[in-house]
DNA sequence: CTGAAAGCGCTAACAG
DNA sequence: CTGTTAGCGCTTTCAG
């Protein structure tokens, strides 16, 4: 800038306004100033002008697992969405580990991200995570799981509701024996578990225990509950599955045992990732478009960061949609 | 800091090396200034920090997309690396776009990221990228795909080998009539080709131009690829796909058309994408190490980001390694 | 419309 | 072992 200034002859502020097209320079100024910018390839350095402004245009994104495609779909919308407004978006990646999260998310605080999306792996109600958050005065958005206790703005499914579609969804289709691989501790498997029972609850199912098994967050989970799921008898004729990861797991584990999906056993998962459609058996889901998910969360979060004052916190509930494919299809 | 100073009774300075762990400072004097530092919750300003040593402890990740499993997979390796190391990895997603790609690579020199690695959507021998990119003086390692006329570091695989690795495959199962569906014409696809047609030629099999068909980067190009295969007359035997998302829609259209992978059409993709395993057919492929490729990018980087001078560019090639599963395997 | 002065929060270099 | 001085590259404020 210094050099821009002098070779110009003018004083580095008309510079600095010409650059960021402010209003009072002459069109002629900033003109030559441009060009002159060009010329010398000239950029202007973001850490200088972040340490006056006090911002940064960076957004950050903590996320438990990148490879689980849902995320990786979240992660591709808020990019989208939030890059053209001039934000770079920093990813990081928790491993659904709460304590390299919590550190993750220090690490953000002291960059001075602008703001931050998360899907958070926090499994306590109010944890330093969230108070070191809200000392810090950064606006932040939380996606797909509820933290009790933590009154930020949230977009996702409602998971209660995600596990009833699925539930009456088996049902429907002549299930009687209807199990569930559960997921973690964390808010969407809690919820999930609750639409399941509910639902059978209100179908005057009884709801046996055993039929009930964790299966972590991904397919080698769900094929080992599976497995124990085919250690029962009578064996369960329909799987209510936390995600469409553990449900080809579990599909894996029916099809080796020598048994038919769907009509021994029909089976569910959550989540419709892109390659639902092309696993052994095309996988019948709950949709909770993750594209939107991450798109509002970026829109709920580029108003906070550029609001003067904090906006009220606000729910966004995203219906889940049930997605119908042969896994669960009874030709009965 | 300047609270804590003056809490202590000491200078900035001596605020500034504790917390650093600066060597000439005293033990008991180091743990005043760090116990009055979590008393008052402070964290160090990076964007302060930055602007006087000149480093950000911010590393680029440029890649064409996020959902592709490949991808993420690099990138959770990556960032598992640099992490520990103090760096915070923002990710940039160009959609497989040169010019959204350039766009980005500008982005994170201006806000003086420490290094990038990059698999690089420049189709171009030398584009304005790289030149903007050398004059920054910013350390890069190229990753998974090759930039003709770029001479920085690099990993990946032989894409003539990988293709060759297939190809031969398929032949050794007794398929006579091989197709490829390619990829785009970026190194990865270009080099994929050739070691088909080297494979070909070498086994004295005439490359008939009518087998070789362009299927983009994903399942649909991949399934739209494959019904123009199946038009022909006679059928190909075997397929070679350019990665495994396309062979997995080329497996639909194939079991669409009512014929039996693999016993008619034996087919094999490329990458050994994590959910392989689980698709319709259970997908052969060439292992490409993202992983290692993404561990082995992310070393090269840190090691050029802290020497002193920049080092003599690498090249380093992971062997392909060949997967088989049933899509390929014949039972003759 | 243009410019001068002051300072963002921190650290390098050197002096005590 | 501790402190002083100067300045990183930019913008905000206010005066011409």
């Amino acid at each position: 800038m210094k050099d821009i200034a002098h070779d110009l002859g003018v004083s580095l502020m008309t510079v600095s306004k010409a650059l960021r097209n402010h209003s009072d320079i002459s069109q002629q100024t900033r003109d030559r100033v441009l060009k002159r910018m060009r010329e010398l390839n000239y950029q202007p350095d973001w850490v200088a002008r972040s340490m006056v402004t006090g911002r940064t245009y960076l957004a950050g994104l903590v996320l438990p697992d990148l490879m689980h495609s849902f995320f990786a779909e979240v992660a591709t919308s808020v990019a989208r969405k939030l890059q053209p407004l001039g934000y770079e978006v920093v990813i990081s990646n928790t491993e659904e580990n709460a304590r390299l999260e919590q550190r993750h998310v220090e690490v953000l605080i002291a960059r001075k991200v602008d703001g931050m999306i998360l899907a958070s792996a926090q499994h306590q109600k109010k944890s330093a995570l969230f108070e070191a958050l809200d000392r810090s005065g950064i606006p932040y958005v939380l996606i797909d799981r509820v933290i009790p206790g933590v009154s930020a703005s949230y977009v996702g499914v409602k998971d209660d509701d995600l596990g009833a579609l699925a539930t009456e969804h088996l049902l429907a289709q002549g299930c009687r024996r209807i199990a569930h691989i559960r997921g973690p501790a964390v808010s969407t498997g809690r919820g999930r578990l609750q639409g399941y029972r509910r639902t059978l609850e209100r179908a005057g199912v009884k709801i046996k225990p055993e039929y009930i098994v964790e299966g972590d967050f991904g397919d080698t989970g769900g094929y080992r509950a599976m497995l124990r799921l085919l250690q029962l008898s009578p064996l369960p004729d329909g799987v209510f599955c936390y995600n469409d990861p553990v449900a080809a797991g579990a599909i894996k584990a029916v099809l080796e045992a020598g048994l038919q999906v769907p009509e021994q056993i029909a089976i569910i998962g959550a989540g419709n990732v892109h390659y639902s459609d092309l696993l052994r058996i095309p996988l019948s889901t709950v949709d909770q478009s993750s594209s939107v998910i991450g798109e509002r969360a970026a829109e709920l979060l580029s108003e906070a960061m550029s609001a003067k004052k904090r906006p009220e916190p606000r729910r966004i509930f995203i219906p889940p949609r049930l997605v119908v494919r042969d896994s669960s299809r009874r030709t009965r």
